[in-house]
DNA sequence: AACAATTCCTATCGACTTAGTCGGATTTAA
DNA sequence: TTAAATCCGACTAAGTCGATAGGAATTGTT
């Protein structure tokens, strides 16, 4: 139970440019080095990020990245579920759940709950936590 | 961010043992049919319990597996532990991380405390639920 | 007009993990 | 003796991860 470097890459990156993009657009190559993330790899994610609609770009010289909200509006859940995909840990817990007879077996599935239950912790965490706060924390 | 299928179907197994132990052994052929896993398959898994220590086996005709502790003394916190190792989003959250210096770019990494609030809440969630509150559930 | 910086796009890849399958060896109750 | 069962090691098809490669398109600067 990992979480993948999408998600890990796609939060750092965020957080910097909520760190960084107040004076015009970031480059993908300033966040690659701060971040210690291979450029090609991260124009990938950006990518990803910017058809979900949290970055928008500058193409061209001097071009870049910017957030298209503000931090505080944005959360690590909201990063998390376009880089990775839905928080489910079991397909079962999916919006729509592809095989709806999955837990039919034995009559109803007992250890679903168990799952439901982490899911949801795991979402009021991330859900709870912007990058304007991570922002305020690395200025401790 | 998926659970596999290990720690799953270790959790449906243990349970089932949980449900049907209490008569002797119970064979991996009647776990495997009531949960509907594949027998080879849920054969490594229990190899992994037993040497784990929370089942043993009894071979020979009209074996099987038993638990060898109380339901209520077994989390499902315990056997994910087992099938899918620490509980660590990242590894720089494992009890030994093997990079030491993953963190240090930029300074402090700011999200690893993100990730570490994950895992305690995880943690937290899976620890709290026993095979006997399972148990309890099914016969509502 | 030329150039350099930069994003955008598609394809490919090696390593690894997952979720099994296969074939047998060993043990033991009936 | 036989059938039921665990034990063990090797193998595998498919998918994912974390990139890498090569270029096309766009745009500020000179």
């Amino acid at each position: 139970m990992k979480i993948s470097t999408k998600g890990r890459y796609g939060v750092a990156a965020m957080y910097d440019l909520a760190m960084h993009s107040e004076q015009g657009p970031v480059s993908l190559k300033s966040v690659a080095q701060r971040q210690m993330i291979s450029e090609h790899y991260l124009e990938q994610l950006m990518s990803t990020l910017r058809k979900a609609g949290y970055v928008k770009s500058v193409r061209g010289a001097q071009g870049g990245y910017l957030l298209t909200k503000d931090p505080a509006n944005i959360s690590v859940g909201d990063i998390i579920r376009v880089m990775e995909g839905p928080i489910a840990l079991v397909d079962c817990l999916l919006p729509n759940p592809e095989d709806k007879d999955c837990c039919e077996r034995a009559g109803i599935c007992v250890t679903r709950g168990v799952w439901a239950k982490v899911c949801d912790s795991i979402s009021t965490v991330l859900d709870s936590i912007t990058l304007a706060d991570l922002c305020r924390e690395e200025k401790h």
